[in-house]
DNA sequence: TTAAAACTTACCCAAATGGCTAAGTATGTT
DNA sequence: AACATACTTAGCCATTTGGGTAAGTTTTAA
């Protein structure tokens, strides 16, 4: 096998990499309620708002939301799929889910 | 609320950090099948060994694998509460899983 | 038409990440 | 005792990350 490490990161990659910060976890809870703006879920943070949009475009990259211009808000709602996909690669392995492994690897290849 | 990102990382932000990277995960579906050695683990990979075993490092940090010494090998195997623990952050707003939700909290407030 | 709201762009910065090499230590084999 | 195996430590380096400020732009409200 070769260097797993070639070229751009993957979808699986910046998802869970977006996945590993505390404010941006937030976000996606929020979320959880249904779309918001931009500057609506910055609030909670002591946080500059050009540090706060760096995060969203994280989470945007690692395919777990979508936005949307909406007049000059920013709309950003949930992908679900993408949560799905990473919890799903979790679980694959787990007992009991080794039928499911091919299904997922090709529902993975076909995202990439 | 105030900043999230006050002090060091929690577990979830080291887990999912650690399944940010292909390399880090090829190993964690190596590790299904058994324990196994840090050579052994790092064969697959056109690495230098002690690149690899910083991403061992960054799994033990995350708390999804443990290692011991075995005489001069060091042994490492799968820690498959942290993958159910992540999975369950996933997991844990999805429709039908809100009744779940106080007890997941609990759980992680207890590991950290 | 002016002003406020909600971004957006451009840049700066310190620290972390992910790779490397070179050299050391500890353990097992012959 | 000598050598090989399996790390381990130390340090170098480029890039990314996660924060910041300052100064735009675009849209809406007054």
């Amino acid at each position: 096998m070769a260097n797993l490490n070639t070229g751009a990161p993957t979808q699986i990659d910046l998802g869970f990499h977006a996945l590993a910060d505390a404010t941006r976890r937030a976000v996606i809870e929020k979320l959880h309620e249904g779309e918001a703006a931009a500057t609506e879920l910055a609030e909670p943070f002591d946080m500059a708002l050009p540090s706060f949009m760096k995060h969203l475009r994280v989470l945007e990259a690692g395919g777990l939301i979508s936005t949307r211009k909406e007049g000059r808000k920013r709309m950003c709602r949930l992908e679900r799929a993408q949560l799905a996909r990473l919890s799903g690669w979790i679980n694959a392995y787990e007992a009991g889910w080794q039928n499911r492994l091919d299904r997922l690897d090709a529902f993975f290849k076909d995202g990439e």
